[in-house]
DNA sequence: TGGCAAAATTGCCAACATGGCAACTTTGTG
DNA sequence: CACAAAGTTGCCATGTTGGCAATTTTGCCA
């Protein structure tokens, strides 16, 4: 349970994702355009074809419409977790699955699709008037990946602190690292600090002579 | 400079922190004895002898007002690790510093105190509406926690991501083992919980045939 | 000490947000 | 094809949020 619960669709279920999808969508952009204090419920139900009332149906403010988005990259990269081959340790494992879902989509064709991803991801982390939410969202998503990191190394016991602590521990980098990736020009690609933060997390953040690298 | 903002009083100075403390603890105790839905503004304000605009002066959102508290506490966590020894290790003296923020304070006679605190606490970490404001209040402190750690280790060079991850895993952990903590029923002390987790960290979480403790 | 500029408090208020309720539509199924 | 379940919408009562300007308090110095 709880891997793929896009497989069962529904005609019914299938139209509430994408009218959820649609608001999340329509907030994120209008926000992005004109700045969070000009954007109201109606406007966001306007541009999504719905009631301003349906939009509450689906969200009970404006900036959890907008850190939608987030959680499902969240969720994504637990996804991603799974799927990697239990041969590969732990921190690679999550280096991959987090870069999957935050490197720039530069696949199909436009480069206008990587700007527009970028201004988006920049905006969602960046505003302070979603911060809470987005950090929710993180911790929402967090859940499911305790859950995959417990399957993962196999959960000792019950209670064992392990899976939680580790996946907290990768939420807390994986907002670190964007955050620094986002200030400092992300020109490049945010591997080399997701790799570089876990490299420390792997090490035990060792405090005496050790060199980090080069 | 950030060390003990207390110092400087000046009696300006001196109210505006009272008025904000009066008001942030108002809107705990009015949240925690009424529930979250059945506070409002007017009602903290009245509580705190000040006009509900000038609440607003203080705090944009009731969830602000009830999450200040939880923000303090970091930050006092930070202050906390500032006064530890140099010679302590980092995570001995996360731990401790930490530690010393979450103990029940069993000092001043009053039991009901302790039970208070419980039950405060409790209403902070488990209440969803604030959830987002308590995680924000977290990410500010982190802040200054980093800087601490930074100053601790020794800031190798500028962009150097040890600090910030370092600080981003305490947070990460204290919430974990403050949340499990909460749930498992908090009768004994929250510091093995602490310091396991914090071995955990310091260990880099083993994979392999490593058993963890006893 | 008296007086004044800066800071804080407050009232007023318009625009929004939030969510309960009930009427009305759409959807999937037997 | 009829119908129960699910989804959408309008209506609306309460609260929230923050700008503006009037009023009061505070700290300081001549």
């Amino acid at each position: 349970m709880g891997a793929n619960v896009e497989i069962t669709a529904g005609l019914r279920e299938r139209k509430r994702r994408e009218t959820r999808a649609a608001l999340s969508l329509a907030a994120l952009r209008l926000c992005v355009q004109r700045g969070w204090d000009n954007v109201t419920v109606d406007d966001i139900a306007a541009v999504a074809n719905v009631s301003p009332r349906t939009f509450r149906n689906y969200f009970s403010t404006r900036a959890e419409a907008v850190a939608a988005g987030h959680l499902e990259r969240m969720l994504r990269v637990a996804d991603e977790l799974r799927t990697r081959p239990a041969s590969e340790p732990l921190w690679t494992a999550v280096t991959n699955s987090v870069a999957a879902q935050f490197e720039r989509p530069a696949r199909k064709g436009q480069a206008l699709d990587a700007d527009r991803w970028l201004e988006r991801t920049r905006f969602i982390i960046t505003e302070p008037s979603i911060h809470g939410e987005v950090l929710k969202a993180s911790a929402t998503a967090q859940v499911e990946l305790a859950e995959v990191i417990a399957g993962r190394v196999g959960a000792r016991r019950v209670k064992d602190p392990y899976p939680q602590v580790a996946a907290a521990v990768v939420t807390a980098v994986v907002g670190t690292v964007v955050d620094r990736w986002l200030r400092d020009g992300p020109t490049g690609s945010i591997m080399p600090l997701l790799r570089k933060a876990f490299e420390l997390v792997a090490a035990g953040f060792p405090q005496d002579k050790v060199k980090t690298g080069k």
